[in-house]
DNA sequence: ATGAAAGCGCTAACAA
DNA sequence: TTGTTAGCGCTTTCAT
């Protein structure tokens, strides 16, 4: 229990920024004066406005926010509760958080989960507590979360003290909020389709290894139903095999499915590590890629356009998109507007690893 | 100009939060009371203690930190002005700084700069002064920067104030504040050293195009001094060219440096992007990796880990490390402390593109 | 050990 | 069009 330490004598002085107080003074005006003219509200005369102006800009006046935001009862700030940035593409997420944030004269506060086991996608529960009741501590004025249903009393809390809520990436249908995500039902579907339209033949697809949360079972749908299409008499289910987020679990995964289905043509994992273990596999069993097998996966984090000797294709998550839509919604749910939720479109990005 | 729009009428209202005066009419004390007994001051009785914290928990209180901020001057915010994720090691960063915040009680503000031209480590000047001006704008307690003499101008306002300022992972001479940042000679000579040692033979270096900070300098001259030092006849310089940071870059610029010297047992490069495009190169070229040479890069960026083929050597950078520091540098300074530079042992990674 | 009151910098209701 | 005043939630000096 860190408690600040008192600051020193030697502590340096920050030298005085210049009030309202002092504008006024300078100006001879009342402070309400000059609230309004920096506030560009209520009519005031122009060479008031001017002097006012000219005056603030000659004491480089900046107005205090803390001030501002204690009578508005605002912090200015939106809280973002993510994943930490291991998942790199939550990065471009945050950059689209950033930029809108900032553009509605925002900060974006925040505060990174961790995963406890990374290849479940398993969210660590007290170190996600923690991340939104900083969030709660520091007022912000709205809050975007890669929910997880185990910390619902928070959720619940939060949406008690009408702090608008926004979640990402993923939704929990019993949390009544918006939520901003990809179509991942597409994203595979898209995926499928364009592999079986090549020719290639049977394909399989690595999917999660429990569909905890909808959105894993959307991707796996996507590939059911594409192959379906193609198909009717098919059983796609046959080549489909559980796997985790890892690099070794999409490796372990893909080898037994080459093992069992050697004629495969195709396999689709559910994301980019299990794809790059899933190279692996079909290296080790001696197929060219894309010549004879073709591999695509989910999400193009940073590593899938770097493979040194082979560029992986994916499906892509509009990140940035994702991240200034939830700023876009905290905002006008702040200003009192209903919103509802936004399903985007993922993008097939075909590289080197597939035809 | 985004002005904020007036929260309309069916604006949430939330559901305020108690205060200290709540507290302090239901413990029929004063409000000074409340406040001692809340920060932990001033010598209260046993008794009225216990009743004011029962009934703060009671009312679930929770301190208004912009009213203490606002009374406090500080608005227990740091500010990180950092380039943005493409330098994917960023991330470990900011989890460093995020930790050691949280841990001291401040809350991270990051304000993510842009590169102009990522080839050349060019900043987009603007757009770093802009990010520096909404640090400023927020009022923040210290600022992590990462740092580039064409702001000199924002930097000077910054310790006019007096506010505490820490340059993270490069530094300007010329700027008086305390830097943070990785032994890049150390490393490279490392590496070096390391490949000499294993009888690799010759090796050559892809260095940064231009070396406009030492830091790019301290890269190549830590190659220079270990291959001095193993040969004192030698002339590495013949072997050292002129990179960029892009994959590209280091694949033009090692696709020259094979054809010159074909004999060469080990490629050091300046980056892990450059080192990716020398793999490119050496592939191309036939040379088996790492049994005919060796590859080494810099940064260990996520993606030198994830290759799926070949899992890139490379120079680590303590980057959890880097950011813990450098918001523990600004807390000392925020009470008064004085503090120095900080140069961090880099470590060498062996994976499976070198001997 | 506790209370009363002032004030941090700003906005806003009410006057003039 | 402008001024006066109160107050946001908290800390802090000065009393008691």
């Amino acid at each position: 229990m860190q408690k600040n330490v008192e600051p020193s004598d030697e502590a340096p002085e920050t030298k005085k920024r210049s009030t309202i107080k002092d504008i006024a003074a300078r100006a001879e005006v009342s402070l309400r004066t000059v609230s309004l003219v920096l506030n560009n509200t209520g009519s005031i005369s122009q060479a008031t406005r001017k002097r006012v102006l000219d005056i603030a800009q000659d004491l480089n006046y900046q107005p205090n926010i803390t001030a501002r935001g204690l009578v508005n009862n605002r912090s200015y700030l939106f809280g973002g509760s993510v994943p930490r940035a291991n998942l790199s593409f939550i990065n471009a997420i945050i950059a689209g958080i950033e930029e809108k944030c900032v553009a509605l004269n925002y900060e974006p506060l925040l505060a990174s989960i961790n995963f406890r086991d990374i290849a479940q996608l398993d969210t660590d529960i007290p170190a996600l507590e923690k991340s939104l009741e900083r969030l709660l501590y520091r007022r912000v004025d709205g809050i975007i979360s890669f929910p997880d249903r185990r910390v619902m009393k928070i959720y619940r809390k939060i949406l008690d003290h009408h702090i608008p809520l926004v979640q990402i990436l993923r939704s929990l249908p019993e949390l009544s909020c918006p939520c901003i995500k990809v179509d991942n039902l597409k994203g595979t579907y898209d995926a499928a389709r364009y592999l079986l339209g090549k020719g290639v033949g049977q394909i399989g697809f690595l999917r999660y290894l429990n569909n905890k949360f909808d959105e894993a079972a959307d991707r796996y749908q996507g590939y059911l139903q594409a192959y379906q299409e193609w198909d009717r008499g098919a059983d796609p289910e046959k080549w489909s095999v559980p796997s985790d987020l890892t690099v070794q679990g999409g490796y372990e995964a893909a080898l037994h499915l080459l093992t069992a289905a050697p004629h495969l043509g195709g396999i689709i994992a559910a994301t980019d590590y299990a794809a790059l273990g899933c190279v692996r596999a079909c290296r080790e069993k001696g197929k060219r890629i894309p010549e004879e097998i073709s591999i695509i996966g989910f999400d193009d984090m940073e590593f899938a356009a770097y493979q040194g000797s082979l560029p992986l294709s994916t499906v892509r998550q509009p990140k940035e998109s994702l991240g200034m839509l939830a700023v876009e919604h905290l905002y006008r749910m702040v200003n009192g507007e209903k919103v509802s939720s936004m399903i985007l479109e993922p993008e097939l990005i075909v590289r080197e690893s597939s035809i």
